[in-house]
DNA sequence: CTAGGAACTGGAGCGGACTCCAGCGCAAGT
DNA sequence: ACTTGCGCTGGAGTCCGCTCCAGTTCCTAG
């Protein structure tokens, strides 16, 4: 017993539970990212059993962060499709990216906007105990331009 | 004809047309949501259409930066619930809100995080370009804690 | 009176992203 | 040999948030 199941990180090599474990995805967003073409280079033992290269997990990690960001998994697939590393496909591969770190920011832009709003209208529930009134109008909108 | 459909905004009583107009929100996502019950005090005219008050319309606004912050329709439900702009409600309401105020801040701080490593990994693939080089080894991750 | 256009209703359908499951195989522990 | 546990596979199911549709009812213009 006590399998080494913590760190069988040996020479850079994991199984997908470990992955799991270090990403916060589940084992079937793992094995279903990979259905989805999402990740490559999971090998396999000769048990059948995924072996994720160091490549492979880092690949994992970056498939998390463009997921997070809002990217669509056909998004992230054109992304990994451009594979294998060769140096024709950097170019287009950088663009993909640079496009998709401009909406993050527009996506920043607009969440810091919508915060500022919400923290209005908490400001205005605040004002409204304050005077000990029922309710006034309408929510405290700031601005009427849409 | 030239029925004045662009702004019947007489007195602040708007049709879901113009609501739609002017948030964006497809005419059905507006039906959709008063079903769901996130829109108090959409009134009907003698005809049975909708007449939005302004303090609906603020209403709907300020669902749709709620939604947008990627607060669940059920939440937001819960929020409007609270509602008929009893004080009694505005203590709840202020805490729901304030939750979520600190829920998009975490949400823009990831997303800043994020954001740096996607540049990252641009800087990662012109340094391979620049170095004529296919690829090295894994995506360019900066941290390995999870 | 007729035609057209906009909204109404209830309900079905859809797309995305997982999540769960049954049934199987391997490998190690007892 | 047997049981236990993890992982594998293909496919079905689920949840969310809309989106679309058919059928009907107004209202207004011609």
């Amino acid at each position: 017993m006590v399998r080494v199941t913590a760190s069988p990180s040996t020479r850079g090599v994991v199984g997908i539970r470990e992955v799991s474990e270090r990403t916060g995805l589940s084992i079937d967003t793992l094995r279903w990212y990979e259905r989805q073409g999402l990740v490559p280079d999971v090998r396999r033992g000769t048990d059948g059993r995924r072996r994720y290269s160091t490549y492979a997990l880092g690949f994992v990690q970056l498939v998390q962060v463009l997921r997070r960001t809002g990217m669509p998994v056909a998004r992230v697939r054109e992304f990994v499709q451009l594979g294998g590393g060769e140096l024709a496909h950097h170019a287009p591969r950088i663009a993909l990216l640079e496009q998709h770190a401009a909406c993050i920011e527009k996506l920043v832009a607009q969440l810091q906007a919508d915060h500022a709003t919400v923290q209005n209208e908490i400001a205005h529930y605040r004002d409204l105990i304050a005077r000990g009134e029922d309710c006034t109008d309408e929510p405290a909108e700031q601005d009427g331009r849409g």
